[in-house]
RNA sequence: CGGGGCGUGGCGCAGCUUGGUAGCGCGGGUGCUUUGGGAGCACUAGGUCGCAGGUUCGAAUCCUGUCGCCCCGACCA
């Protein structure tokens, strides 16, 4: 390919919504094209990067025996509401783009495709003799985010690989699961980018094992934590951990002290003379639910400790056994509206009456308590005495009456010590999520009644997997991972062009055409060279170069005349004049060594 | 959804406070010079100042509305 006719258009400045370097680079590069909020074009080059990523992803699948297929995008809304998901995903902050149609017939925009799946599988398989099956499909994905952001990381339309298995047993799909796994891993060393495996919350798709393939980069959306052995890793959202010891009140008579204003646990640690670790914090929030009253929680947790919403959510969903919108913190405005009497916020203790919420107009009248092990392993803590302005000291468990759950809920931190071996202290880092593989179960395959007929001729739901890899967010966190103040430094394996040839003066007839002879001479032995043939001064081409990131470059330029070039790897600070047909044959060789891995 | 900010040529921005009919840099075109790290000079094209109302003799500028975009927060009292 000439450059000359690339419609390469770099930018010398960057645009104003690029924040983090990869979408700056793109940007700049001519990659890629806002077209709106979350909505981007993929130019030429980008698209050659995309497809790059593709071709891996189709091999490896395909090698695992996965069978590629292409799904509908268009979903109708009665598939979604047999999954119990449409209402989710529309309401309030859900992401599913929703229309109607001139029927006035709803539908939803695919966001992600176990039901289209799941039905699909449901009516074309009848037997246990079939399975297992993996179909896989790439192709947009639409999500109308609530805040898209950094390009092609999170954007309303992406290009997605998803993956949905179909088994017999529970076995059977634990087995894909880790063919998967193993897949994912040659995915993502082949295209070049280093990723930690994490354990995580299965979220809205819902389903029992799952874990994400992080790329590592300072600018990541999640945050990670994981042991400097190496065994042990997750995501914030999912990480469990052993919490720091807290210091110990002495046993003594509970005693009322007055905490005037003293709302917050620093300013009550700061007045009192207490460590934060003493005390049983507690939070009072409402679970939204999708259908019926919404229920009150009361909240209680170690004073040093943060609630993991994520595992709370889980938590409430399962102790519930219904779909939960949303929880939020209850507010003053909102016990108005329940026709309740003000809350003692900052002073509620772990046994704060249910009457606060008799004659609730739509709320439960009981709260739902639970207790995070941490302050259920307290004793003689200090907590609100359920009265403005004043707290207990030298409480102990006793004082509750009232039927309350005591588990993990709590938010693991860097510091923390590790669950597999005390000795490990859980370090943290940031990372883009690129792949999440999920062991869904039966969820799905028993609210679509997605069944075969099992050896002893018994109806059975399928076992089910699901793996995803975002294909352009994996282009971006690539560059994420690899570039410099220069530029995008593409690993080889995915970059656009593997050569860039810069003629440095292409009005010079010498260099011109050593600059083509060299590239006639790369093309048929398959490497994929692009020459720059513009009629530019030699820094223009330079820093172009440097931007779009080809991974190797030969300068023809003043040593044309005695068949001599530059052979310049972007990566290094390499820079080796050779004659041109020892040029060749190295960079034959390097770029063959580099492809192999 | 809440808070903050921005919409002026392809990109980055100034002008707005104090109304008088639009400017700078980059980029584009032509010519000459230059030619190994985003060249110089000259000429040139390109903008209903997001959109709709209003105030005014006159609006990019003031007022109202609206649309779009970006950032922060989705926070434990």
């Amino acid at each position: 390919m000439r450059v000359s006719r690339l419609m390469l258009a770099t930018l010398r400045d960057t645009p104003a919504d690029a924040e983090i370097a990869s979408h700056q680079l793109l940007a700049r590069g001519g990659f890629i094209r806002r077209v709106s909020s979350g909505i981007y074009a993929y130019m030429p080059l980008m698209w050659r990067v995309l497809s790059k990523v593709i071709n891996i992803v189709q091999k490896e699948m395909d090698e695992a025996g996965a069978l590629q297929t292409l799904l509908p995008q268009l979903h109708p809304a009665e598939l979604w509401e047999k999954s119990g998901r449409w209402k989710g995903y529309t309401a309030g902050e859900g992401i599913m783009f929703h229309l109607k149609d001139r029927q006035n017939r709803e539908l939803g925009l695919g966001p992600t495709h176990e039901e289209v799946a799941t039905s699909i599988i449901g009516e074309q398989i009848r037997s246990y003799k079939q399975l297992p099956i993996n179909i896989y499909q790439i192709q947009t994905k639409f999500r109308d985010e609530i805040r898209p952001r950094f390009g092609l990381m999170r954007s309303r339309e992406f290009i997605m690989k998803d993956a949905y298995s179909f088994h017999a047993s529970e076995y059977d799909l634990q087995d894909t699961y880790y063919k998967m796994d193993k897949a994912y891993t040659n995915i993502f060393i082949s295209c070049g980018i280093k990723t930690v495996k994490v354990d995580a919350d299965s979220g809205s798709i819902g389903g029992a094992a799952s874990q994400e393939f992080m790329v590592t980069a300072d600018t990541g959306e999640d945050l990670i934590l994981k042991s400097p052995d190496g065994n042990y890793a997750a995501n914030i959202e999912k990480a469990i951990s052993k919490a720091s010891p807290p210091l110990t009140l002495k046993k003594q008579e509970t005693i009322e002290v007055s905490t005037i204003d003293q709302k917050s646990i620093e300013t009550l640690c700061k007045e009192q003379d207490i460590d934060s670790s003493q005390i049983v914090k507690v939070i009072v929030m409402v679970a939204i639910l999708e259908e019926g009253k919404d229920q009150p929680l009361l909240i209680s947790i170690r004073g040093d400790q943060e609630v993991n919403e994520v595992k709370l959510f889980n938590e409430i969903t399962n102790e519930l056994n219904c779909k939960i919108l949303k929880l939020s913190f209850i507010k003053e405005e909102q016990l108005i509206n329940q026709g309740l009497a003000p809350f003692p916020f900052g002073f509620i203790g772990p046994d704060f009456s249910d009457s606060a919420l008799k004659n609730a107009k739509t709320w439960q009248n009981k709260f739902l308590r639970i207790i995070d092990l941490t302050a259920a392993d307290l004793q003689n803590f200090v907590c609100g005495a359920n009265i403005e302005n004043k707290h207990r000291f030298h409480v102990n468990w006793s004082i509750n009456k009232y039927p309350s759950k005591t588990i993990d809920i709590r938010k693991a931190k860097a510091g923390d010590l590790c669950i597999h071996d005390e000795s490990q202290v859980l370090e943290e880092c940031r990372g883009i999520e690129v792949g999440h593989i999920f062991q869904l179960g039966r969820k799905y395959s028993t609210s679509l009644k997605a069944s075969f007929t099992n050896e002893e001729g018994i109806e059975e739901s399928f076992w089910m997997g699901c793996y995803g890899i975002g294909i352009s967010r994996l282009a971006q966190a690539a560059v994420e991972q690899n570039h410099d103040e220069k530029g995008i430094i593409w690993p080889i394996s995915i970059a656009p062009f593997e050569v860039m040839i810069s003629i440095a003066n292409i009005q010079d007839p010498i260099q011109a055409a050593l600059g083509e002879k060299i590239y006639k001479q790369l093309i048929p032995q398959g490497i994929e060279a692009l020459i720059d043939d513009r009629n530019e001064r030699a820094g223009v081409k330079f820093k172009d170069a440097d931007l779009i990131g080809i991974p190797w470059r030969i300068v023809v330029g003043r040593d044309a005349p005695s068949g001599k070039i530059e052979l310049i790897e972007r990566a290094k600070a390499f820079n080796e004049v050779l004659d041109a047909k020892a040029a060749i044959k190295k960079l034959i060789e390097e770029i063959s060594n580099q492809k192999t891995f």
